[in-house]
DNA sequence: GGTCAAATTTTGACTTGTCAACTATCTACC
DNA sequence: GGTAGATAGTTGACAAGTCAAAATTTGACC
């Protein structure tokens, strides 16, 4: 039977394709995460050497000074994109050092708004313009239009995993 | 002096357009890192709710598995982009539970070689199928032609970092 | 052949992160 | 207006990450 042979084989070929097609999208998300770390790491260890801060603290002073009102723990830690028990203690930390300050909300007592000091907001700033500038220099070597594509694509990952875990959520709860 | 004014506003309108361009670099920054760790958290989460590993574990096995001579602490803790100090403790644990071994190198008594172990070869080809399932689906929303493209831009801006840093490196050391 | 610097791994002290349990407050409903 | 359940934040136990200092071995040079 040529024509079932010749189906068996269309099949096999179409199965390699796809697994090649998945062993494509591993290796994206490996490139996509080592990309990551060689920045991250990179402005790691600058923000240790050059201030003996953290990344942690710097993005959340970095959150508190795009809201002047203050954030909430709950808000800030999903800007943050770490748990709320990560940010309580991120919080008393900085605010010993006298950067952030908790506010309570008379609204509502259960909730403590967190808002920069004048001297927290001075620091950062002193930082903020340095970080700027490492930033820069780290992806200068992109054109306008690369980086331009690569923030598009960035966009259309993000959404792609939103829709995926909403297909799950759907699913289970 | 009608030539000086438009001088004066010519070269405000090229400050204004590279502090632009300045904070572009920056949000593309924080939307790289923020799409990394939305698929991040995602994996690491799964991972611990369905095998009851972490990332790091998975990511030392994955390492080893591609390399069946084994791999010396250096070349594994450089591959995982983490300090050598942080790869001896994970795989003090992965020892204790079976799935990798160290093995002394004759050459040179200095360096230990960590290979997988049968058992630890069995359990990651397990974990490594399933884990493949969730990185597909997530990037399932990107067409082939993104997913490629965005490949290309990773790889971009990986050389973009490493020039920056053999820049400042010629400088500095 | 001895010494001294470089390389490899480990260890200690610390920060960042997770989850699960707990406290306190709020909201809605009877 | 009292209770039940949801919501906000904190805490404890632990995993994962950092750096700097120690221990050991190697290699090169005199």
């Amino acid at each position: 039977m040529p024509s079932r042979k010749h189906g068996a084989v269309e099949l096999l070929g179409l199965e390699a394709r796809a697994t090649e097609e998945d062993h494509k999208s591993i290796r994206l998300w490996l490139r996509l995460l080592s990309a990551t770390n060689l920045v991250k790491n990179e402005v790691q260890s600058r923000l240790r050497r050059t201030f003996g801060t953290t990344l942690a603290r710097f993005d959340l002073l970095a959150q508190l000074e795009r809201h002047p009102e203050g954030l909430a723990m709950g808000p800030l830690s999903k800007r943050m994109m770490v748990t709320a028990g990560n940010v309580t203690r991120l919080v008393d930390q900085l605010e010993a050092e006298g950067l952030v300050t908790r506010v309570p909300d008379p609204r509502d007592r259960r909730t403590v708004r967190v808002r920069l000091t004048a001297e927290g907001r001075r620091r950062f700033a002193a930082m903020a313009a340095v970080h700027e500038g490492w930033i820069v220099e780290l992806f200068r070597g992109l054109s306008r239009e690369d980086r331009e594509q690569l923030y598009g694509l960035l966009a259309a990952l993000k959404q792609s995993v939103a829709r995926a875990l909403a297909r799950e959520g759907g699913r289970a709860g």
